[in-house]
DNA sequence: AAGCCTTCTGTAACACTGTTACACCCGCGA
DNA sequence: TCGCGGGTGTAACAGTGTTACAGAAGGCTT
């Protein structure tokens, strides 16, 4: 299929037209701009000057490819280390972390999930999270929750924030909801009309769960 | 355009082949078989026996049809209500409640977050947590973020767990990787090693989150 | 030198998708 | 009887992923 099968490495015989690596790199930028249905093999091999049968020849299929891309994310996320004096800042330390290489790939982090790589996704954190879940005091089947749930929580929060963001108008939006009927508490209407703060959000319940978690009986 | 500009309602000239709901069901059936890339205008046709612009004529377009299965689904989140005693139980009612209701759409749910609807699909659950929240408690600002974690918090895990639960068979599953090298704790290893019990994972940590929150401070 | 073999590219097609311009039927009101 | 308008059908357009097939071009063996 691929030239990886190549078993001598051979000097190629003919300057390629394209690489393996510029297909992927070309269909990381039309990602970025367009969005996965943006990715078409014909509009990635017109941006690269070449026919549609290279495209196949370098990467095999369009879900060979969005695969290899999702391979480079998910090892994007080897690095991940914990900081902090405490277990409960050492594991928000992660989540933040996760949060922040998610963001990073708004467009690849929903196909992880609709391909089922979000437990290979997460595994590096894992063990760091399992970690530091440990060093707190926890132990067997109840720390494999709270490693468990934090992971949930992260990847939850951001396959949720990431259309949340991005909705130009809002059919109703919650905000104008809110103020169009009058509530019980008019301090908690207020702050439910107004805009998200993701950033904050993540980080209260991030915090919040994570210290009932570790602290737990 | 749809049949529904009928200003003075008239018998129809003629028995109509599909009627416009026939359309919304057997989409939904259709949704439901195939998932949602399976869903296409020629398929339908073929289903109900029709030509495709018949169904353009009752739906306007493969969009239009999409958000009015949504609709539906997003008014069947209606007539949650709360059950139990003390708050924390009550939330963790409306929160069980939700997952159960979006579980019963496993295809629906990623459209309406993608749709940006999930504000609009999360509001009259909204207004029955945000009441919740109030009573126990909590006012303003902090109730507001409250309310929102555990909308972010549910939605998202019904987020990660429908795809968690399909997936056949994971490329090197968390479990063979976590029994392949030796950890730290060894009963830690081994819990992480266990298939994921879903509704387990989400009642700790729903639980864990909201008794969090609504104590905090 | 001749031929082959591998690597890589291009042409052209297949089946499929959403969408629409257009013609047609047919029953009701005038 | 005529027209109108709701509802349906035919056929096409452009776009998609994919592939059978035909080449080109350099290194290898004979």
């Amino acid at each position: 299929m691929t030239q990886e099968t190549a078993k001598p490495v051979r000097a190629p015989r003919r300057a390629p037209a394209v690489s393996r690596q510029a297909v992927l790199d070309a269909a990381t930028r039309l990602i970025e701009e367009q969005g996965v249905a943006g990715l078409s093999m014909r509009k990635l091999a017109a941006r690269l000057g070449v026919a549609v049968t290279s495209i196949y020849w370098h990467v095999g299929n369009r879900e060979a490819l969005v695969d290899e891309l999702v391979q480079e994310m998910v090892h994007g996320l080897d690095t991940l280390a914990a900081t902090g004096s405490d277990p409960v800042a050492r594991v928000l330390s992660l989540a933040t972390g996760l949060r922040r290489v998610l963001r990073e790939h708004p467009h690849l982090i929903g196909l992880v999930n609709e391909r089922g790589m979000t437990p290979a996704m997460f595994l590096p954190s894992q063990r760091a999270l399992a970690s530091e879940v440990a060093s707190a005091g926890l132990a067997g089947p109840r720390a494999a929750d709270a490693v468990r749930a934090v992971q949930y929580h992260v990847i939850g929060f951001v396959l949720v924030e990431r259309h949340t963001d991005r909705s130009p108008e809002q059919r109703p939006s919650a905000e104008e909801l809110w103020l169009a009927e009058p509530a019980a508490d008019a301090a908690l209407a207020g702050a439910l009309a107004t805009p998200v703060d993701a950033d904050r959000l993540f980080a209260v319940s991030t915090e919040a769960l994570v210290r009932a978690l570790l602290t737990k009986q």
